[in-house]
DNA sequence: CCATTCTCCTTAACGCTGTTAAATTCCGCT
DNA sequence: AGCGGAATTTAACAGCGTTAAGGAGAATGG
């Protein structure tokens, strides 16, 4: 008989395999009782682990990030501009890794303060090229919020990368605002190519920042 | 005795008593049946109106919307900057006027074509100024993108305009992040004077499109 | 070596949620 | 008077997050 004991849980691995299930089930569907199930537990437990489920919620946030970090080599000798693509880039390719990613991560809060370290660097950096903190950070924020915005409207068409919500065809809606031919033909542009358009929005607050702070 | 009929209800009234309700109990607690009680009915009967729970939410959001153009004088002489600060202005008043504004208006879509109206309006006043179409859409849905995640990150500090999320004393944070002396001096920069910020990150924006896209 | 303590988990239950089905009431129409 | 549809209620269901109480097993210590 197999007298094998089940390792005890830990937070990482409750928040890794809540991670995986996300994307099986979505927030909606995400609930302790499926946690606890693929863990080989029952959901009580759960609560040994974290006070509630905002708790574990927010511990997914943290491992999202982490993850971000650990897969995005950033290097010191980056101008602000290039930084500011790079980490930008690695949050959206990180949060649409996720069903309702963004929905998760923004309605998080990190859990510790492992992400001082990245922050600390990168307020470095901008300083050390020629911003006032208050510049860098106004810099720094303006494009993660884009960012943030960005995602969660894009994964409010398109959940995950290829998968399409339903009532979101292009043509039918074309057809519907045929009173209002610019906003018609702007269904394209706004519901399609959104890796393209990302980086075009990206691109203007990177522009914005240069022309305002004056360092090219 | 009071034979008196209450008059029947309709979508409008849902959503209107909805909405004053998001304000005192939070997205979280705003129940069906806390709805329909304060409507005098049966949490059942809003399902004779709304197909589930998140077409009230989109109505919801419908009506944040048109609450916005009405309390928002357009000038249709506007220059883009003109209009791009006002609606964005308009938009985060808007949505601060609501706990979890943000978040509500931001999980959900339109009922209609209403918002088309205004979307029309807009992108003829940038494509009049010189932009193509493509860039209009660009420039009028990345300030609008920027506007949704920063409301969305402020009300998860300050859920209503003035009222302070536990958790967040600036002092404490600083403190904590003792080893991270630029991340912990930017703490003031993050989590205070949103207004101000607000502005700062729209102007780097504004910035951006008219260097970018030459229409100063 | 036994007793105690602590860690981690289970069982059982609670109140609440969104939602459905069916019955009911009320109004306008013929 | 009676029918039909609109609007609502009553009753119920499965599932949710969460709590309380208890139990098994390892670790501790006298």
């Amino acid at each position: 008989m197999s007298t094998e004991r089940r390792a005890p849980l830990d937070r990482k691995r409750v928040a890794d395999t809540a991670l995986k299930l996300l994307n099986e089930v979505g927030l909606d569907g995400l609930t302790l009782r499926t946690i606890a199930r693929e863990l080989d537990v029952k959901a009580p437990a759960l609560y040994w682990h974290f006070k509630d489920k905002q708790a574990l919620l927010d511990e997914m946030a943290t491992e999202m990030y982490r993850r971000m970090v650990a897969g995005t080599p950033l290097d010191a000798g980056d101008t602000w501009q290039e930084r500011l693509l790079t980490s930008n880039r690695a949050l959206r390719t990180e949060l649409l890794g996720y069903r309702d990613g963004a929905k998760v991560f923004s309605g998080s809060r990190f859990t510790g303060l492992e992400h001082a370290g990245q922050m600390e660097e990168s307020l470095r950096l901008f300083t050390a090229a020629g911003f006032t903190l208050a510049q860098a950070v106004r810099a720094t924020s303006t494009t993660y919020l884009y960012t943030l915005g960005f995602v969660t409207e894009e994964q409010g068409v398109e959940p995950l990368p290829g998968e399409r919500r339903e009532g979101f065809d292009v043509a039918e809606r074309a057809r519907l605002m045929a009173d209002f031919p610019l906003s018609a033909e702007a269904g394209a542009e706004l519901f399609r190519d959104y890796g393209r358009h990302f980086e075009e929005g990206l691109a203007l607050v990177v522009s914005g920042i240069e022309v305002r702070y004056g360092v090219a």
